[in-house]
DNA sequence: CATAGTAGTATCCTGTTGTATACTGCAATT
DNA sequence: AATTGCAGTATACAACAGGATACTACTATG
């Protein structure tokens, strides 16, 4: 039950540093977009198809807070119609062990819980922890 | 520029994976709420005075929901009045890597928004990517 | 000629998050 | 005897994120 950081002092930085952190990348949308660049450039209706349930006003914002912060940066080519492609920065680059940290969890979580919705019938704690609804609380599930 | 990711398809799939993982933790206060508890058990009005600003309401639905999801275990204790313990789960090892990784990009990002602000005479690129006001956008600063 | 795609913007609306303030009932402290 | 601390709940409200829908002006395609 140990860990790196255990006295207050280190403990209230960290709390200070992951406060930072999330001021920056807060939402539901930021680093699903991030991500969904690092495949190379992308052009904005290309992104609002593969980050599905997005609407065109909220990409719109999102992309310009990214923007805002150096994780992405937004080319204008003047063909006609103009085209605009969003790509991520170099900076960007030191999102990669967070994405990489969320992602292993995510999936992990996600196995975790298909694995309890098939042995719901135990309800050894069920006094003590709630038995989640797994089924409701992740949205995909397919 | 390039990264691990990089086919159509383990991009979309990190895309669910990373949704997956911030369904879980969004909101301004799950994470640090943990990063609080990680130097042992404590008790709601001292969690409450470590999160400066967090109102009981809200940090009662926050601890409820952490609970739910296994990652914080409620202890009552029967004492008169009865004291009350919140303590992180076994299984909330597996965000230490998401929380490291936030925990150094947060620190980082700090020092170079205060480098910026140093030298924001320079303007050369004001143009293509305005200059953010980071003083206003990290709200501690102090 | 109608439809679809381009990169968004404009409005309106809902739902969650967060704030403010007050309150409980009991015990220890001042 | 009054205040403080405990672990929250109750109520009302403000703010903001996000969703739904429609629309622009232009072009290419069927």
């Amino acid at each position: 039950m140990e860990r790196k950081l255990h006295t207050k002092e280190t403990c209230k930085q960290s709390v200070t540093e992951i406060t930072d952190a999330l001021y920056v990348l807060n939402g539901k949308w930021k680093l699903p977009l991030i991500v969904s660049l690092t495949n190379g450039p992308k052009r904005f209706n290309e992104i609002q198809r593969e980050l599905k349930n997005i609407t065109p006003k909220v990409l719109s914002k999102e992309l310009r807070e990214l923007e805002q912060n150096e994780f992405v940066i937004r080319k204008v080519f003047d063909t006609v119609p103009v085209s605009v492609t969003y790509e991520l920065t170099e900076y960007s680059k030191c999102l990669d062990d967070i994405i990489e940290a969320l992602r292993a969890f995510g999936q992990q979580h996600r196995e975790r819980i298909i694995g309890k919705n098939k042995s719901s019938s135990v309800h050894e704690h069920a006094a003590e922890l709630p038995e989640p609804e797994y089924a409701d609380e992740l949205e995909v599930l397919k």
